[in-house]
DNA sequence: CTAATATTTAATCAATACGTTAAATATATC
DNA sequence: GATATATTTAACGTATTGATTAAATATTAG
């Protein structure tokens, strides 16, 4: 159904790439803020900072929501998808690894054998 | 302990953003292999690929191993390091949603309490 | 050990990415 | 609604990245 399909996770990789913007979804992490409250994290200027979240938003790793439940203000806020698409990336990568302790454990029992033979 | 550093996190994105590396450490799952072997995988030439593996190999996420039973052959092999850091990472950042999760059950409580009221 | 092959390093170039300031546009406040 | 503030877009400069070809250095085979 929901292959990852490789794009998608190169693309998120592309916008993590940037430690500003792994920063940024550090911040992220703490609730939706507005861009003024990262800018304020950053020594940045704003259009750089406005820049970084363009790329957060085209990569859908971020979504501009107009929420706020009594003042109407643009917050941005983290989205599930691209993140789950690098972990399940991630947990077939590290699959490598139990199947090589697999091997080697094969290959352990092979020598052990071997040794006794000798 | 081992606290997984932001700095290093950085490293593998940075090693990862590449799709040509990405694509490298997708094949390498496979197991061991020579540059060789990989650079047939790519159209790109062979000094490319060798970059391409310096810079996995600078930042952790893969090993040059002279092993081999038989022959003496270089090989490179997948780190599991930097991809537990990077899995940590995401875990953290995916803890954001659980806590979404309990603000909006939260949320949706307090709401319907004022709708009784109303 | 010498020749053949494979891999890395050097030098160079084009494309991309990130930052800045100035201008435009959208949003918020009185 | 007019003014002040916040944010994005435009234009531009610099630095980094990825690719290529040629040269140097392993590594493998005879």
């Amino acid at each position: 159904m929901s292959e990852p399909a490789q794009e998608q996770i190169d693309r998120v990789l592309a916008a993590l790439a940037d430690p500003t913007r792994r920063r940024m979804v550090d911040l992220l992490r703490e609730g939706p803020m507005r861009a003024g409250d990262l800018a304020a994290a950053f020594e940045i200027s704003g259009p750089a900072v406005s820049r970084h979240l363009r790329v957060l938003r085209e990569n859908a790793l971020i979504e501009e929501e107009e929420a706020g439940d009594d003042r109407r203000l643009r917050v941005y806020r983290l989205r599930a998808a691209p993140f789950a698409d690098l972990q399940a990336w991630l947990e077939e990568v590290a699959a490598f690894w139990t199947s090589q302790l697999t091997a080697f454990k094969a290959h352990a029992e092979g020598k052990t054998r071997k040794r006794k033979k000798k």
